[in-house]
DNA sequence: CTGAAAGCGCTTACAG
DNA sequence: CTGAAAGCGCTTACAG
C-alpha cells in the first residue's frame, strides 16, 4: 500500500501535525526533525492521497478565479466554456471553487482591474486569456514572481512568466496548415490567407509557422497575401473581397475561425469557391456548414473545450496532487477535421461566429 | 453548497446511515422512510461527494480485472498499457485497485478461463478487450446480466451486452479514410486496401465504412481488392507483393496500423510508392519513419493511450461518481496526423509492429 | 517546538 | 428496522 501521513509519523516517531507541518514548510518545527521526516517521505515515495486532501479541503476553500475577454457570443468561448464547467463541476468535490469573470475585449486595463479586484479578494490561483498589453504583462510578472499560481489559456503572452501555458501551439498549427496545403495542392499554388487580430501573439505565430514550413518544405506554394480581419461583419466583408479582387490568382485560401461569417459570404459572393480549394481554422456553425456544403475541404481545430477543462485540472494538480513538474506548455492536440467528422461534432445553436 | 448525507439525514429527521442504506437501496428499512428520502435527495440534487466517497473506499476497496489479449511487443498494446497506468495511477487514491491480466492472441478459451478466474475473485468490475468467440459473447452476457460491469476496451462483439463500449468509431474512421483519399485524388483513382485481420469485428467496420464511402460520395474512387494480413511478417510481405502484382492499376494505397513494417518492406521493395499515394492506420515507429520519409502522405489515428485511460475513468464515474448514464458507446475521437504532427509524437523506442 | 483532537462526507459493522 | 460510533488520510486551531 501507498504510504501515509500516518505511516511516516509511526517511523519519525512523531504526530501527524508535526509531519505535516515538515512536508509543507510551515515552520514551527525543528529543523533537524522536518529533515529527518522529509527523507523518510522521500524514501517511501510519499504522495498525498487525493480524496482525503480534497475532502479536507472543505473545510476552507482553495478560490480560483478565471478571467476571460472573449465575446460571450462567440462559439470559441462557448466550447471554452464547457470544458471550464466540465472541470469545475469536478473539482468543487475537492473544495476548490472556481469563479468565472468576463471583461471586454482587448480591455486592458478592464482586465488588469479586475486581476487586481481577484489578487484582493485573496485568490488562490488565476486562469486567464491574457490580452497583449505592457500593464497585464507586467502586473504578471510581479505575481508570479510573488507565488500566485498564474495558468494562460488560449492565448500567451510573451516575455512573461507563468506556471503553465494551456492551449494550441500555434506555430505547429501553422505548420499543419501548409501540410494541408501541399496534399490539397501538390503542384503548388497561390495561398491567400486571412488572418484574426494580430494582436494576439498566438495569430502570428501561427502565420510564422505557416510561411516558414511552406518555404521550407513547400516552396510550390506562394502566400500572395496576409490579410487581417478586423471589425464588424461589413468591414470583414468589404476587406475580403478587396483582398480576392487584388489577389485574382489565389487558388488557395486559407479562413480564420473567427469573422468566418462575412469572410466566407464574401468568398462565396465572389465565387471563388468554386475555383479555389479553401481551408479554415477552428470549429463553428458557420464552418460546420461550410464543410457540409462543400465550400471548403478541412478545418484545423484546437479542441477549445479540452483547454478551458485542462486548465481547470491543473489548479486541481497543482494544490491536491501537489504536482511539481507542472508542464509550462501544455499543448492541446491539434486535428484535422474533413467533412467525414461532422457525425462525430455536436451541431451547435446560436453562435456568432 | 452542494447537499450532503448529513444534510437530507436532518431534514428526513433520520441518522446518516439510514439515508446511506436508503439511497443504495441495502434493504433492512421502511419503504415508506426509503422513499421519502430519496425524494429529499432528488430534490436537492444530491451527488455523493467523491473525495469522501474515494476516502471512505479505502476500508474496503474495489477490485477491478483488466484482460488483455494483444501482444505486448505491439506499439498498440503499448500505448494502451501507458493509458490504463495513469488512469490506475489515479483512481488508487479512492480505494480502486486495477489488475491487469494477459493472454495469449485470438485464444478465446484462455480469456474465458480469465474471465472465469476474476468473476471466483470476486472482482467488481471487467475491462476487456473481447475476442471475437462464441464462448466469450454467451459468457459476457450472462456476467452483464447477474449485474457485473463489463467495460470493452478498444474492441466491440456483436449481438454482446456490456455496460460501455470504450475505443474508435471504426465505421467513422473508414469514413475519414475515404475522405482523405478524395482529397488526394480528386479526380478518382484504384484504391488497394490492406487490411488487419478480419477476425476483429472493427476492422470489418472499418472496411464497410470505407467502401460505402467511396460508393455513395466519391465514386471515382475504386477499390480494386481488400487484403487481410495474416500470419507472420514473411507471409505478410509475399502477400503484399502479390496483391501489388494483381492490381498493378492501384494508385491509391491505405495500409493497416499491425503488420505495417513488412508491408511497407513490400511496398517499398516494389517501388509502388513512387507512384501510388498511401495513408496508414495508427502510429508507431514504423509509421513514424515512413511519414518522415515521405512514403506514406497521413496516418489515421485512434488514439489507443486515451482509449487505455478512458476505460479506467469509466468505472471511476461508476464506482465514485455514480454515474447513471455512462455512455453505451464511448467513441474515442479520430486523428489525422500529417508529417507535420511528428513533433508532438514522442518518438517510441522496441516497438514491432 | 510538538501533540491530541476535531472534522471534511461517506459507509459499515455492531448494538439495540 | 434504526442509530451511534468508528474510520478512510489529511490539515488546522488549540493547548501546552
Amino acid at each position: 500500500m501507498a504510504a501515509t501521513i500516518r505511516k511516516i509519523a509511526e517511523i519519525a516517531g512523531v504526530s501527524r501535525g508535526t509531519v505535516d507541518r515538515a512536508l509543507h514548510n510551515k515552520g514551527r518545527i525543528d529543523p533537524e526533525v522536518a529533515n529527518k521526516i522529509k527523507k523518510i517521505a522521500y524514501d517511501l515515495n510519499y504522495k498525498p492521497n487525493a480524496a482525503a486532501k480534497g475532502l479536507n479541503n472543505k473545510k476552507d476553500t482553495i478560490n480560483i478565479s478565471v478571467i476571460l475577454h472573449i465575446s460571450k457570443l462567440n462559439y470559441f468561448f462557448q466550447d471554452i466554456m464547457l470544458g471550464l464547467e466540465k472541470g469545475i463541476e469536478e473539482v468543487k468535490d475537492y473544495g476548490i471553487i472556481v469563479k468565472i469573470h468576463y471583461c471586454n475585449d482587448f480591455d486592458a486595463h478592464e482586465q488588469l482591474e479586475i486581476i487586481n479586484k481577484c489578487v484582493a479578494d485573496k485568490t488562490n490561483g488565476i486562469i486567464i486569456v491574457p490580452i497583449n498589453h505592457d500593464c497585464i504583462k507586467s502586473r504578471i510578472n510581479e505575481l508570479t514572481e510573488s507565488g500566485l499560481p498564474i495558468v494562460f489559456l488560449t492565448n500567451i503572452l510573451d516575455s512573461t512568466n507563468y506556471l503553465s501555458y494551456v492551449g494550441c501551439d500555434y506555430n505547429l498549427s501553422g505548420e499543419i496548415a501548409a501540410g494541408l496545403f501541399n496534399l490539397l495542392a501538390p503542384e503548388g499554388g497561390h495561398l491567400l490567407c486571412f488572418s484574426p487580430s494580430l494582436q494576439m501573439y498566438g495569430h502570428l505565430l501561427r502565420n510564422n509557422g505557416l510561411r516558414t514550413k511552406l518555404q521550407n518544405d513547400y516552396p510550390g506554394i506562394d502566400v500572395v497575401e496576409i490579410v487581417e480581419l478586423t471589425g464588424d461583419d461589413k468591414e470583414v466583408y468589404e476587406k475580403t473581397i478587396k483582398a480576392l479582387e487584388r489577389n485574382s490568382e489565389a487558388d488557395l485560401i486559407l479562413c480564420p475561425g473567427v469573422s468566418s461569417k462575412s469572410n466566407l459570404k464574401a468568398i462565396s459572393d465572389r465565387n471563388s469557391c468554386n475555383k479555389a480549394k479553401i481551408i479554415a481554422y477552428d470549429y463553428s456553425a458557420t464552418i460546420h456548414k461550410a464543410l457540409e456544403d462543400k465550400i471548403i475541404t478541412a478545418t484545423i481545430t484546437q479542441q477549445p473545450e479540452l483547454q478551458g477543462y485542462t486548465a481547470v485540472k491543473t489548479m486541481f494538480e497543482l494544490f491536491i496532487l501537489e504536482k511539481r513538474d507542472i508542464k509550462r506548455n501544455n499543448y492541446i492536440k491539434t486535428r484535422i477535421l474533413l467533412r467525414e467528422h461532422l457525425k462525430e461534432c455536436i451541431q451547435r445553436k446560436n453562435t456568432n461566429p
